[in-house]
DNA sequence: AGGAGGACGTA
DNA sequence: CGTACGTCCTCCTA
């Protein structure tokens, strides 16, 4: 079951934050307390297997044998298991040289002498030999969560043969989970009618000689295995047991016991679970979670007056704040629309909530509805909101932000947002749902009704009457429950955001959020709010162009063939390619679904074959994915002219930001066609230009600064060209004596290190043998020892730490780091290798944002900044303005760190993206 | 309708 | 057997 549990739930979303994986301990804890509500037994013990050798395998050298090591995820999750029965009561029960079945098959045995019900629960087919009237078998059909239940006639109907018989009829199938062949072509079928016939496995081997055909002479020829397996598969019922069945008794847990064990399991919706389940199953033990506080009365407000009273009360105090969206789109048809709708929800209402709530006061929180305020309300609200001195906490300010200035708002003063926080805690989560921090950082639900103490939730107006339930006019679109719940979140945000800042501030890395990812926030509202103008002219021009590229490449491509094929199937390629035409397919790589056709396999067949086809359809590739990409776009614009990306803080385990709907970080630059794109990014309406500001080479720079490699820093501050310069001492020439190839295959090694580029890689990348890739760099590492020294410490380092750093203290938890499985371990080195340096330079231009923007606010400039693609910013400047800004960019782009290296901004300034880069 | 897999765009 | 992302398409399954 432990097993089963391990491979139906996902490794990755049951981690500790110490890399322990849980996935199976979840899994079989949560079978375990589902068994207890439904089944309610008086008694319970789990049957475990040891790892070592039973008396089977005295008996049989290959028992069980063939079996694949159990993966590396699972390690010391049985363990784990055991624990949690510990802190549960529930023996645990092994028996050296015996398997769990046995243990199973001995308790069974005992409790059928003393006519118990018994319901055994196993994955194990061996189990079914014990079935009785009163022995029931749950047999899992999927997973954990669902199985049948199977009594004697169940266990007839599915396998043909009364429980008693089982084992006879496994002897002549055999069992391959055991390695235990059995009759060669004899399935349940043909055994369950030879048991008809004969009645046992043992009537069946004294009447071998009279069964006929081939069945019978494979059966003839198998004797000796069936022997073995009716001995081997016959379970053993008369152990003795560490613990008596009388012992078994099922009894409340200690809360000592399991809250420790979960803490450091990080289980903590399953926590609540468990109190529950032992709560209703013991009524008088003191079980029940820890009660949660009550949730406080909301006021609905609906006067200025009644609003600025309960804020002024609270003025310089933080207050929770929550929003109440309209959720009218979750009932969309796909997720594409729901995610669209849930995107663009307006606020309806917003509810503020304080640190302490005082039950005596007659308001201890406000609702607003936003939706039905008036002009003086919705004033009072906009005038708390941008106030400074009064703080606010949020998750997702951003997101808030980008809400509440939908409707004419402007959110300032928020001093923590949990998402950001618990970001900085764990940036390799991807999930920072509210409720899911919560679970996990303070251990308790956000459900309202855990807060209402069983009491429906009772807004109330001003004059004191109680709100009706299920109103839903009481604000319009949002329903009682959608206020309970904004008022749980409100409320949780203190508790939450003081848990986080315990957290950051062990880590150090406070600054990281106040400083750094805070600020940024509101910058990063303001690009996304502004957006990027966009000439839907050219625009369209590229989406015509390229279509009648795709349907070119594509009717040559088919002229090729002889017929039509779907350009876009990988799958309906590999069939043209490697079928029809016959191209070779030696060497060609491999992927799931069988050849790759991914355009490295493409460029490698057209060398050998000049198959015209190949050209056409890496045509056809090239244009269908431009025209995605400009049709993406033209969607995408708004009724402002403008495209208004979005950009995620919380996603990149690095630190970096990332772009989407539409993603504006991956806009083709590489080639001419591709670059037309850019063209179609336009200064705005009322200003004079766009500017482009990059960082040249941010990260070789970081590398030169962090490894203290005396002679990339030199080349760095002789200011010639990276590549010629190392180039030069790698091939022992002159600097302007390094010829184009050689300059390349630098360039290539040079970005590829901070990769964690191996030999192999670096020959592949370059077309080279793998003892001249490994020559280029031994040569590249006598010259620059410095940077190998650093790249082996940093992992060195993460090792021992279990965490990268970067510059400004940005950690990434690498798990991995000490897997068993290669694979992982050495993906999580490369990891190690990297995250120091791209962290870095998103820390250096996250800085470099917030400076150029206070740099733009105290020069009184109406530049502003729209776009961040990693290392480059691009600005829309103000007519006038151009020589200040571009004065200023390259000013606070180059100081935002102080390293052993000068950090190079190229500007450029154009009336397009394309043209400004160039 | 929704997920997996393949492919490919950026730094 | 080079890191970090997001999006689109096709194909398959429920």
């Amino acid at each position: 079951m432990a097993f089963r549990a391990f491979y139906a739930l996902p490794t990755e979303s049951f981690r500790t934050s110490t890399g322990q994986y849980t996935n199976a301990v979840h899994g079989f804890t949560n079978m375990l307390l589902k068994l207890i509500r439904e089944e309610a037994p008086t008694h319970i013990a789990l049957a475990f297997d040891l790892d070592t050798p039973t008396f089977r395998h005295a008996t049989y050298d290959d028992y069980k044998g063939g079996r694949e090591k159990s993966p590396a995820e699972f390690a010391g999750q049985i363990d784990l298991i055991k624990e949690v029965a510990a802190a549960l009561n529930i023996p645990a029960v092994t028996v050296e040289g015996y398997e769990a079945d046995d243990i199973v098959a001995t308790y069974v045995t005992q409790a059928e002498a003393a006519q118990w019900q018994t319901v055994i629960v196993s994955g194990d087919r061996d189990a079914l030999q014990l079935v009785t009237e009163n022995t029931h078998l749950d047999y899992p059909t999927s997973g954990v969560s669902k199985s049948v239940r199977l009594d004697p006639a169940g266990v007839e109907a599915k396998y043909l043969v009364a429980p008693a018989k089982y084992r006879d009829l496994a002897a002549l199938v055999g069992e391959s989970a055991d390695n235990l062949p059995g009759v060669p072509k004899v399935g349940p079928k043909t055994a369950a009618k030879w048991l008809g016939q004969y009645g046992s496995a043992r009537g069946i081997i004294e009447h071998a000689d009279e069964i006929k055909g081939k069945a019978g002479e494979n059966l003839r020829a198998a004797l000796a295995d069936v022997e073995r397996n009716l001995e081997l598969n016959r379970l053993v019922t008369d152990l003795e047991l560490p613990v008596p069945l009388q012992d078994c008794v099922l009894t409340a847990p200690d809360r000592e016991a399991v809250e420790p064990l979960f803490d450091a399991l990080q289980f903590n919706q399953i926590r609540e679970r468990l109190f529950d389940t032992f709560a209703a199953r013991f009524p008088g033990a003191e079980l029940a979670a820890k009660p949660t506080q009550a949730l406080p009365r909301v006021q609905v407000v609906s006067t200025a007056a009644e609003f600025t009273a309960f804020t002024g009360e609270h003025h310089g105090s933080p207050l929770g704040l929550a929003l109440c969206l309209d959720r009218s789109g979750e009932s969309l048809s796909t997720k594409a629309k729901r995610d669209e709708a849930a995107r663009g929800a307006e606020v309806l209402a917003l509810v503020l909530v304080p640190a302490a709530i005082d039950p005596e006061t007659a308001v201890p929180a406000i609702a607003v509805p936003l939706a039905e305020a008036d002009a003086d309300l919705e004033a009072a609200v906009d005038a708390w909101l941008a106030d400074p001195d009064a703080p606010q906490l949020v998750h997702d300010v951003k997101d808030a932000g980008k809400r509440l200035a939908w409707r004419g708002l402007s959110l300032r003063g928020t001093v923590e947002d949990t998402l950001l926080s618990g970001y900085l805690v764990q940036p390799d989560r991807r999930n920072f749902a509210f409720a899911d921090l919560v679970t996990q950082h303070l251990g308790s639900s956000t459900e309202p009704a855990d807060y209402i103490g069983g009491e429906e939730f009772a807004p109330q107006s001003a004059d004191g009457a109680q709100l009706d339930l299920f109103d839903q006019d009481v604000i319009t679109g949002v329903t009682q429950e959608d206020m309970a719940r904004a008022a749980v979140h409100a409320m949780l945000l203190h508790p939450l955001s003081a848990a986080l800042h315990d957290e950051l501030t062990q880590r150090h890395a406070e600054k990281l959020l106040y400083e750094l990812e805070l600020p940024l926030a509101e910058i990063l509202l303001q690009m996304e709010l502004t957006g990027i103008a966009v000439s839907r002219e050219r625009l369209e021009a590229l989406d015509a162009e390229f279509e009648s590229s795709i349907t070119a490449s594509a009717r040559a491509a088919y002229a090729v063939v002889g017929h039509e094929v779907n350009l876009g199937s990988p799958k309906q390629l590999q069939q043209v390619l490697f079928e029809e035409l016959g191209l070779p397919t030696a060497g060609v790589k491999k992927n799931k679904t069988g050849y790759s056709t991914d355009v490295e396999t493409l460029q490698d067949l057209l060398v050998k074959t000049e198959n015209e086809f190949l050209v056409h359809l890496m045509n056809h590739r090239d244009a269908s994915k431009l025209r995605q990409t400009v049709t993406g776009l033209i969607e995408a614009v708004g009724d402002d002219g403008r495209v208004h990306t979005t950009y995620a803080q919380t996603v990149a385990a690095t630190g970096r930001l990332s772009s989407l709907h539409p993603n504006l970080q991956n806009i083709p630059v590489r080639t001419e066609s591709g670059r037309k794109i850019r063209d179609a990014f336009v200064v705005g309406e009322g200003y004079q230009t766009l500017l482009t500001a990059d960082y040249s080479q941010i990260e070789m720079r970081i590398m030169a600064h962090l490894s203290g490699d005396q002679a990339l820093i030199d080349a760095f501050r002789a200011g010639e060209d990276l590549h010629n310069f190392v180039g030069a001492r790698v091939f022992g020439v002159g600097t302007d004596e390094v010829s184009a190839e050689q300059r390349s295959k630098i360039k290539a090694m040079s970005y590829g290190l901070v990769y964690g580029l191996s030999s192999f890689g670096l020959s592949k990348q370059l077309g080279i043998g793998v003892d001249e890739a490994r020559e280029l760099m031994n040569e590249y590492f006598v010259r620059f020892g410095a940077v190998r020294d650093y790249l082996q410490n940093v992992v060195a380092q993460a090792k021992r730490d279990g965490f990268t750093s970067t510059l400004y203290g940005r950690r990434r938890y690498l798990p991995d780091l000490t897997s068993d499985n290669r694979q992982l371990r050495q993906m999580a080195e490369r990891a190690a290798l990297n995250a120091p340096i791209q962290g870095s330079a998103a820390d250096i231009i996250k800085r470099a944002m917030i400076d150029v923007d206070a740099g733009l606010r105290e020069g009184g400039l109406s530049s502003r900044v729209l776009l961040q693609v990693h290392d480059e910013l691009v600005l829309e400047v103000a007519p006038g303005e151009q020589e200040r800004v571009e004065a200023l960019v390259t000013e606070k782009m180059g100081s935002a760190a102080e390293l052993a290296v000068p950090l190079d901004v190229h500007v450029g300034v154009g009336e397009s993206w394309h043209s400004a880069a160039h």
